[in-house]
DNA sequence: ATCGCGTGCTTCCTGACGTC
DNA sequence: GACGTCAGGAAGCACGCGAT
């Protein structure tokens, strides 16, 4: 039995943080076979053999090829609220005349079993003959929620069509993945576009999902271990995917309300994309969009924020960049205002963009701005950095009390769990969904869930968005700093440990400068995708070398760090450790 | 008023992708 | 295979911007 979908309370668009991880929603967990030592791992294809309840219970396949076994086993689903559904027939079956052809067989699943309702098996050639009246009242009924990709315009489509049934309570996954995806981030993308079935269970369950040949094969015979493998897995996957991303749902602050039932407001044909309609808390309105919801959770949220939207204009900085109009402007042989307005160099200022992808973010800046006069702007954005860096980590050894805000730190708040967009360095456990953990000796264990690099051993890419760096156990060790934490108006922010910064000669420096940025090359040449800007900066090698990290913790609070990190962790070189081979722990700092 | 630029919009086309 | 949707690129055009 799963938990009611509907019962958890009326959403509201204020919301309180959920600080408290989810937990895997659910008493059937994945279990994956111990690796032995050297055994080359890999990701196992998605596969409901993988999941064991309590007491290790295996899930259950039931099969019927007669309306009467499709009846003694509908009735054990009569009980359950959400229901895993899917249906095959044969490829071709515009061109066959038979009903059974039209519908061979619909699958349903919940926690613990799997029917398989054999429909072309079964004697008969009206709707009546073929389909048990507890599994018609399972199609029909607006309380069981069925649960799949393409549900209502594929198969409930079929059953309206074919068998005149009156299908409700069609939960479209697709939608659920959209909000849970996107959410407050980018509310206009959270619509009722579809998403491969596939892609939802590789980026939810953390497995790839096997499409292959058999699912084009002729579902009218008795089937195959192979069919019935497909027809189980696929229903099984709808199901599991459900109580899976509800929980990311519960997770998102503001908690958004579920998706209406796709039959409510969409048509049976191939659905316009529009925005995604949801239960709406309010007693007067059925209904209300996901982006009515989230603007009225972004206006009630501004309203409680009383700071001024933007922030203070940097005016050292902005000095930088009116002088270096000025020289620009003297080597293109143009005039100033050509090269950018005051209001373009503001905004530079204000939002210190570090690369050229930042750089186009700034209004007034395109291509060709920032293919003429981007070096120059990123020279300086950068040389003021490091000096602000340095200066304070002088003053107090904390380079992270640098972040600049934000001018849409507010609207990244309430972000979504595994966010659509940019990623926001102040929440890392909201963009990897690592706060979602799983239960179980099993999957406790960073080393089972296989994947061809190691690189996404943890075990929470089973239940979090699947991103292979940094590993579950660095994040682990992160989120004991969450910044909700240290931003925490109670507690305050933890105390700092003693700083150690070293003092080296400038020769020294340069040389060790060097030496990470070399490390930095080895690591792209390793790296299979070669990233487009270099993966170290000399700011940041500048960063490392003033202030050396001697755990990764420290290391990971460098800004600008975590992609060299990642591709690092990637390609298995060790940067700590290197790292501390250059820069040797003085005597008595402590790790 | 002028200039050069960025931006946004529309239209058309193509190919990829989605379902079974 | 059939059918439909959608994303992205290219091209053209209009408009707004800000300093002079």
């Amino acid at each position: 039995m799963t938990e009611n979908p509907i019962e958890d309370g009326a959403p509201t668009p204020n919301a309180t943080t959920n600080e408290a991880p989810p937990e895997w929603p659910l008493s059937y967990q994945l279990n994956l076979p111990k690796q032995t030592a050297g055994q080359t791992s890999r990701k196992p294809w998605f596969h409901h053999g993988l999941y064991r309840g309590p007491q290790k219970r295996p899930v259950k396949i039931l099969y019927s090829q007669t309306k009467e076994q499709s009846e003694a086993i509908a009735r054990q689903f009569l009980e359950e609220t959400v229901l895993g559904f899917d249906m095959e027939w044969p490829w071709d079956s515009h061109k066959r005349t038979r009903l059974q052809e039209k519908v061979a067989l619909i699958q349903i699943a919940c926690e613990n079993k799997i029917a398989l309702f054999h429909i072309a098996m079964h004697p008969g050639k009206t709707a009546g003959d073929l389909i048990a009246p507890s599994l018609r009242k399972i199609i029909e009924s607006p309380d069981i929620l069925k649960t799949g990709v393409a549900i209502l315009n594929a198969d409930f489509s079929r059953l309206v069509k074919f068998f005149s049934f009156k299908p409700r309570g069609a939960f479209e996954l697709s939608h659920l993945h959209n909000l849970v995806e996107y959410g407050a981030a980018q509310p206009q993308l959270v619509t009722t576009k579809l998403v491969k079935l596939a892609h939802q269970v590789e980026h939810h369950l953390g497995l790839p999902l096997f499409k292959g040949q058999v699912r084009i094969s002729d579902w009218s015979k008795p089937l195959s271990p192979q069919q019935i493998n497909y027809g189980a897995n696929d229903a099984y996957a709808s199901f599991m995917l459900f109580p899976c991303m509800n929980a990311k749902r519960k997770a998102m602050d503001p908690v958004p309300p579920l998706p209406l039932a796709a039959e409510t407001y969409l048509p049976y044909t191939m659905p316009p994309n529009k925005s995604l309609h949801l239960h709406s808390a309010n007693a007067e309105d059925a209904m209300i969009t996901a982006e009515e919801f989230f603007k009225e959770a972004l206006d009630a949220a501004e309203e409680e924020d009383v700071e001024p939207t933007d922030p203070p204009l940097p005016t050292h900085l902005f000095q930088r960049l009116v002088q270096s109009r000025k020289i620009l402007a003297g080597l293109h042989k143009v005039p100033p205002y050509v090269i950018a307005a005051n209001s373009v160099l503001e905004d530079l200022a204000r939002q210190r963009p570090t690369n050229e992808a930042s750089l186009l973010q700034v209004k007034g800046v395109g291509k060709q701005k920032v293919q003429k006069y981007g070096a120059e702007w990123l020279a300086v954005i950068a040389k003021e950095e490091t000096t602000n860096t340095l200066q304070q980590i002088q003053l107090d050894g904390n380079p992270q009390s640098l972040t600049t805000p934000r001018r849409d730190s507010k609207r990244r708040m309430i972000a979504t769990t595994t966010g659509g967009g940019e990623q926001s360095s102040f929440s890392p456990q909201l963009q990897t969904g690592l706060l979602f953990e799983l239960e179980g000796e099993v999957l406790a264990d960073d080393k089972l869930v296989a994947n061809e690099d190691n690189s996404s051993s943890d075990c929470s890419s089973a239940f979090g968005t699947p991103v292979p760096l940094p590993t579950a156990s660095q994040l682990k060790r992160k989120r004991h700093r969450s910044p909700l934490r240290e931003l925490d108006p109670i507690r305050g922010p933890p105390q700092s440990k003693p700083t150690r910064t070293t003092s080296f000669s400038p020769k020294s420096q340069r040389t060790l400068q060097n030496k990470i940025v070399a490390f930095g090359r080895q690591v792209t040449w390793k790296l299979k995708l070669k990233p487009q800007e270099p993966l170290v900066s000399e700011e940041t090698a500048k960063l490392i070398v003033a202030k050396p990290p001697h755990t990764s913790e420290e290391l990971q609070i460098i800004p600008g760090i975590m992609p060299f990190v990642r591709a690092c962790s990637e390609t298995k070189m060790d940067l700590l450790q290197a790292v501390k081979k250059w820069i040797p722990t003085p005597p008595g700092a402590s790790a």
